[in-house]
DNA sequence: CCGCATCCTCATGGATACTG
DNA sequence: CAGTATCCATGAGGATGCGG
């Protein structure tokens, strides 16, 4: 009856990076979480809104095994506890941007009965733009949903800031499937302006500044065939 | 009875690059699967034997998963089946070096009982070396276990070369604690070189070629100050 | 031998109800 | 709002068997 003793954690048990690596941020929904605290500290209900569908017994354990491990630390915000990423847990950004990278043929087929959330396209933009440089400096103001961010690209690279003053004559109102797909290399950018015009009814709107619209369609296209 | 129709495969259901890479390869050991092919092709018992642990019916199921992702292709080798990485599936050395390079805190309390492999430096050490240069150029040759390299820090950047034509003049026979924890910045360049040379009777040998040695201590060390 | 498949046990994940 | 508690389904670990 008494069995060889059990590992009490499961460890691959291997002096390695990436084998260490896993053993802290490899459980299911822990790089899930990170990229959800990636734009900004996050209240627990808001975690499990966006995460939807993890168990909430098993968002509050993987945040206390975070939290342990220092990636996660808890702050008391008003009225509440507010989680945000340590300084290590916030250099998983470069992790999480390779894998994103790579997972572009993964986004082609488009979004079927998935999930989306803005908040999302915070980290998946800069990462799929990432070393990219456009002739033209273009910059678009991108709404979906109630996020707001700026997508500017120049000589120096593209860049994506949050939350920006608004721009109005320059927004991009867009479906997410349009924006990613677009993002991913699915569409060229005529069709992606096209699936923006045509679905008025999804409150899908573009509206591009005019004089800088052919502008903006050529630095995007030649930005995201490159990807 | 019949309860609510369960979801077949576990997915996240995310229309997020994030968790559709997740979905793929996020499952327990199919990143260290990878991580053991990205240096070249392997047998089945090969792999068995490298990722102690794995239970056999599983390491079957994950290679059967990650050829239907097409991450992985089976190859008929003489007297046998081999595995290797597809073009896509190699595309995950970044998303590996990443992990590799954010974990490295987890490597400096050295490696204990875990187990290791000289196969896992050649992923390693390019990752941890990346975007570092060194003033002149060095060239070591290490030799862990019956694997041999060379790490070659130029101008243009450190770079690895696996199974290299030996130079026995600059070969370093090293634990693999004292190279990971070099890499890991967890020693000084002298430290580790004083371990090599102290702990003889465990064949550890430090033999780099005097007249580079100063060059090579001080670019190792400028280079792994600065990870 | 190599490359798995089967069987069994236990740890982990998921859904829902409940509580300070 | 921010979690615990509970129960059950699923996946991982380990031993063994088996055909080529």
């Amino acid at each position: 009856m008494d069995k060889v003793k059990r590992m009490p954690n499961r460890s691959y048990g291997q002096f390695c990076g990436l084998a260490r690596a896993l053993d802290t941020v490899g459980d299911r929904w822990n790089l899930l979480i990170v990229r959800e605290l990636l734009p900004g500290p996050q209240r627990y209900n808001e975690l499990k809104a966006s995460l939807s569908g993890i168990a909430t017994n098993l968002l509050a354990a993987r945040l206390r095994d975070l939290e342990a491990n220092r990636i996660v630390e808890r702050r008391l915000a008003d009225a509440g506890v507010s989680y945000a990423l340590t300084p290590w847990g916030a250099g998983l950004r470069e992790p999480i941007e390779a894998l994103i990278n790579w997972s572009a043929p993964l986004m082609i087929t488009g979004r079927g009965d998935d999930s989306f959330q803005p908040r999302w396209l915070a980290t998946a933009l800069p990462a799929l733009l990432r070393d990219v440089t456009a002739d033209p400096t273009v910059e678009l103001g991108i709404q979906v949903g109630d996020f707001l961010m700026t997508l500017r690209i120049d000589q120096t690279g593209p860049s994506v800031v949050i939350q920006p003053e608004q721009h109005p004559e320059t927004i991009l109102m867009a479906p997410p499937e349009a924006v990613l797909g677009l993002a991913a290399g699915a569409l060229t950018t005529d069709q992606a302006l096209t699936i923006g015009e045509m679905q008025g009814d999804r409150e899908v709107l573009l509206t591009v500044f005019p004089s800088r619209r052919s502008n903006a369609a050529a630095a995007l296209a030649s930005a995201l065939n490159s990807i």
